[in-house]
DNA sequence: CACGAAGCGGAGAAGCTACCTCCGCTGCGG
DNA sequence: CCGCAGCGGAGGTAGCTTCTCCGCTTCGTG
């Protein structure tokens, strides 16, 4: 009531603020295990309303899943930046190597997000850039210190993210949590010379090269589908 | 002239079989570069030929899909089994799972024919169950050998196959080979009880979970897209 | 060379699917 | 109790994919 000012929008009828709360989760649903190509349609269906409620509160499917995300987004820079005040560099990295991979293996939609250019491209573009010399610092912390290879590189973080998030994706009906396996084997390979550690044979994708990929695929709504 | 009995079909004209090249040659570039959703008008247009002439010589798209990556999956097959026959068990293994991700690395299309039930699922099914014991013997005989960490299972290797052909796909624009680094990694952490190794978390798929995830995502087309 | 048949191209039919709009009806709440 | 915010979902529009058809071209044999 004594909103007053009403900052503008006034609120929804209380039918309709319960029925936006649906239509969110129904899309954090339908968008995390079918990922973006999901219809809005799909959403409507799952959360029990109709099209047009869907399009009457977010002006489009964008709109809908920049909203759904952005906090997850945001956890990412955040969370990168607590590692980086971590006091055990390698426990900092692997820690944050998990969190990258436990989100793209998380929700499909998401990973999407993160790594194809197709929706939202402001917001990810942005946290990808705060993201980056964070994870910068904490991969040279870690070689600095002497336990982590040195020719690991913050490119390899999103990459290895995707990579077993794509795994997890794969086994999602039957055991969502295989990816920690591969995880694991990775965290396993990097520390720096044991006995029998073969070199990495190839360059890591420079932050410009990482910026191609993503547009790339972006380009041809693969994201999708 | 003189083939008498024909056996069954006659010679194509000069002119249909080297189209017929074309089209085998443009489709092979077409799918492996962008994947079995790509459209047979695709292939035409590479080919540099009419729609209508592939339609002439490939009843469908299954059916070009098969003939294009038929050897490739039988050399598979070939390839486990020849591994099996080398003498050092952790050489055998590594280099088979190498030989594995270079097939999912160097052809989408081929990922996912091989991964997602979409076409020529019998083939593939067959290919499968050929690999299994093979692969199976050769993660075992490694174990023994105590050259393997002893969590390692054999439904691993397609998945880690597969997951590097998902960061090859992605980088395939700028650095096609970067998944060796990652291959690497993994193969480093394979290795037994060196200090510091951490238990794999998780179970691995059984075969049975293994084909759920196949048919799982043969089911509505994603292999397309 | 001439001619029949094999082959060709590509417009377009047929069938989807996805996004979004519109309008007559419903039911909230002052 | 009544006015208006809100609702549902049929359907318009656009795009895309698979595959067919038929008038024209080219091969190669007699």
């Amino acid at each position: 009531m004594t909103t007053g000012g009403c900052g503008g929008e006034r609120p929804l009828r209380r039918d309709a603020e319960r029925n936006r709360q649906r239509i969110l989760l129904a899309a954090a649903e339908v968008f995390t295990q079918r990922g973006l190509d999901a219809t809005l349609d799909d959403v409507a269906r799952q959360a029990g309303v109709g099209v047009g409620t869907v399009y009457r509160r977010f002006p489009d499917k964008e709109s809908l899943v920049a909203e759904l995300f952005a906090d997850r987004i945001d956890a990412m820079v955040a969370v990168a930046e607590q590692a980086l005040a971590a006091p055990d560099p390698w426990q900092a990295l692997v820690s944050y190597l998990e969190y990258a991979a436990e989100t793209m293996a998380s929700s499909i939609g998401l990973r999407q997000l993160m790594m194809f250019a197709t929706y939202g491209r402001d917001r990810v573009a942005y946290a990808r850039e705060q993201m980056r010399p964070v994870v910068t610092k904490l991969v040279e912390r870690a070689q600095e210190a002497g336990v982590l290879r040195e020719d690991f590189s913050a490119t390899d973080v999103p990459l290895i993210a995707y990579m077993l998030g794509a795994a997890a994706e794969y086994a999602s009906y039957v055991e969502p949590e295989v990816w920690r396996r591969y995880l694991t084997l990775i965290i396993d390979g990097l520390r720096p010379s044991r006995d029998g550690v073969s070199e990495l044979p190839v360059p890591a994708l420079t932050p410009q090269e990482m910026e191609q990929s993503m547009r790339a695929h972006g380009q041809r709504g693969q994201a999708r589908r």
